[in-house]
Order: structure tokens, then C-alpha cells, then sequence
DNA sequence: AAAAGCCCCTGGACGC
DNA sequence: TGCGTCCAGGGGCTTT
């Protein structure tokens, strides 16, 4: 589920729980993810402390004492729970009877809906953060920081969709030239790192910009941004930023009410809205979906041309 | 180099 | 209730 706005609430979730903390204990409930973990992971992470917990594009990194730096990548699917200290057994778990793991000073009870629980972190003297994937189209690896740029996993990245490098003239430079539509333009890693197939429905809806368009409409000729350009630069940004704050203050209550990170609640325009109205003010027409690539596109054919 | 297609994996929703 | 089909917010790899 996890676009930019997904990740980076998640690492702000995290960071109060793990920046500064050491982590006392990991275990691997299984060899891999998208691929393997890597060497000797778990002796890799046992006992370093995180000095800071960052994200780029989708990737969240937590940098180790160590000079490792542990990159994670949710996929479509992972999510971390957090369980604040420890009385076990929880009044939570009802009963169930989940397995029950020991994890440096305290028992962890996995519940009972663990069997997707792929990575469990012991933090010494503040809870268990657990990783779980049901596709596991997730991933976790370390990088030495010297290396970290060069990674593959990260050279090929474009901008950051909320740093002052995407700009229109950016993006035209990007965009001069390509046949390929807009909205396979935007999912390009390589362009613009971070975002996914609903945000890019969403910053073209408030742009009012048709996914299907050619992505050379971006550039004029002479390779000039067009006021398209500078249209989707403040859709992109807007529609992130009003996720991330939505998604910060759902995950404030949901904590507080048994320390789960969950995944925000937040209203789309377009996404998942196929057949009702379009919410563009005064405009009269309906949310089609169409396929791009293999993955659903919703617009509006009225106003977004 | 760029674009299109296929693959990875599991679970949930839906129709019969 | 059970079964088959389709769909899902990720990215990487191969082919053209």
C-alpha cells in the first residue's frame, strides 16, 4: 500500500521508537523476502543503535553505529507494529494462545495472526517492532553508508517529489522527447522517486491533466517547461502533503489507542471512485477507470485534459 | 535508451 | 460452504 506519504508516516512513527534506542534482539522467522536476506543479518543488527531513521522514495533506512545502514522496503503489502512494553501476557492477545518468543528482556506473544510476521526487533528498554509482509514483496538489506549512494537500489532514483529539486524545468528535461503517457511518466522511479498508482491519479485529477497524454507535453519544444509543467509541479506536492498530514494525525490516535501503525484512512478524489462524480468544482463529469500497464488509472475525462 | 510485458506472492472480494 | 476468477497501493528483469 505504501507510497511516499505511507512510508514516510510510518518513519515518523518509528522514529520516536527506534532513533537513539539500541536494538537488544533480532529475529528472522523465515530466509527472505523479495530476495534473501542478507549475510549474517541478524549478528549485523544485534546491539547497534540506530542514530537516525530516514526515508528515500519508498525506502526507509536506518542508520546503525555500525556504518551500516538497514534499508527497508515495504512492497505492497508490509506493514510494522509496534508493541510498547511488555506485560506478558498481553490482555490483548484474549487467549489465543500465539506463539510466544523470547526476545532479550521480555516475552513477545505473536497473537494470533502472526504466520506473516517475517522480522521481529527487540528494542533494549522499549518494545518490539515487528515487520510483517503477507507478500513479501518486501525487502530488507544493509549497505555500508560509503556505499549507500551508489547502491543499485538507489542510483537510478530520481528526485524527491517534496524537495525543491522536481520543478517544472525538471520535469521537462525529463519528459522532452518521450512517447510514453503521463501517467507512466510519473510512475517512473527514475523520474520522480516516491510516487505510486494512487497518487499519480491524484496530482493528475488536481491538475486537471489527462493520464493518458504524452509526457513530451510537459517540454515545449525548445525543451521550456509548458504551464502544464508548472501545473502538476504544486499537484504533486499538495496532494503528499495533505496525505502525510492526514496520515500523521490518524496515526497519532490509532497508538494511542494499541500502539499498531496502521495504514492512514484518507478520502481520494479519483482512486477507487470509478462511476461517481467528479469532485472538481462545477465540473459534471464522472470517474472512469481505465487500465495503464496492467494497473488502474482514474480520471476524469471532463476536466482533465 | 525507452517502452511493453511478464514475474514474484498471498489474501480478500465476488460470482456461481 | 466451497471453488474459481480477478484484483490489489511494489519493483525487477527480459525482450523488442
Amino acid at each position: 500500500m505504501p507510497e511516499l506519504p505511507e512510508v514516510e508516516i510510518v518513519r515518523r512513527g518509528l522514529e520516536p521508537v527506534l532513533v537513539g534506542k539500541r536494538i537488544a534482539d533480532v529475529v528472522l522467522r523465515r530466509a527472505d523476502l523479495r530476495e534473501p536476506f542478507p549475510e549474517r543479518f541478524v549478528e549485523r543488527v544485534r546491539g547497534e543503535t540506530v542514530t537516525s531513521l530516514t526515508r528515500r522514495a519508498k525506502y526507509l533506512v536506518a542508520h546503525l553505529s555500525s556504518g551500516e545502514a538497514l534499508v527497508m522496503h515495504l512492497g505492497m503489502s508490509g506493514r510494522f507494529t509496534v508493541k510498547l512494553p511488555p506485560r506478558s501476557p498481553s490482555p490483548l492477545a484474549g487467549g489465543r494462545g500465539g506463539e510466544e518468543l523470547q526476545l532479550g528482556d521480555f516475552t513477545y506473544d505473536t497473537g494470533c495472526d502472526a504466520a506473516h510476521d517475517h522480522v521481529i526487533f527487540a528494542i533494549k528498554g522499549g518494545g518490539v517492532v515487528t515487520y510483517n509482509d503477507p507478500r513479501r514483496f518486501g525487502l530488507m538489506t544493509l549497505i555500508g553508508e560509503q556505499d549507500r549512494e551508489g547502491h543499485k537500489l538507489f542510483r537510478g532514483l530520481g528526485v524527491e517529489p517534496l524537495g525543491n529539486e522536481l520543478n517544472a524545468a525538471y520535469l521537462a528535461s525529463k519528459a522532452r522527447g518521450r512517447t510514453a503517457d503521463l501517467k507512466a511518466f510519473l510512475m517512473d522511479q527514475r523520474i520522480v522517486a516516491g510516487l505510486g498508482n494512487i497518487y499519480v491519479s491524484e496530482a493528475l485529477w488536481r491538475a486537471h491533466l489527462s493520464p493518458n497524454r504524452s509526457a513530451s507535453s510537459l517540454a515545449k519544444k525548445s525543451g521550456r517547461p509548458t504551464e502544464r509543467a508548472e501545473r502538476l509541479v504544486p499537484a504533486i506536492r499538495s496532494v503528499l502533503e495533505a496525505a502525510i498530514t492526514a496520515g500523521g494525525s490518524t496515526l497519532r490516535n490509532y497508538r494511542n489507542a494499541n500502539g499498531d501503525l496502521g495504514y492512514f484512512q484518507h478520502s481520494f478524489a479519483v482512486y477507487g471512485r470509478e462511476g461517481e462524480r467528479c469532485l472538481t468544482p462545477g465540473c459534471r463529469g464522472t470517474v472512469r477507470r481505465t487500465v495503464q500497464g496492467g494497473r488502474s488509472t482514474f480520471y476524469c475525462g471532463v476536466c482533465q485534459r
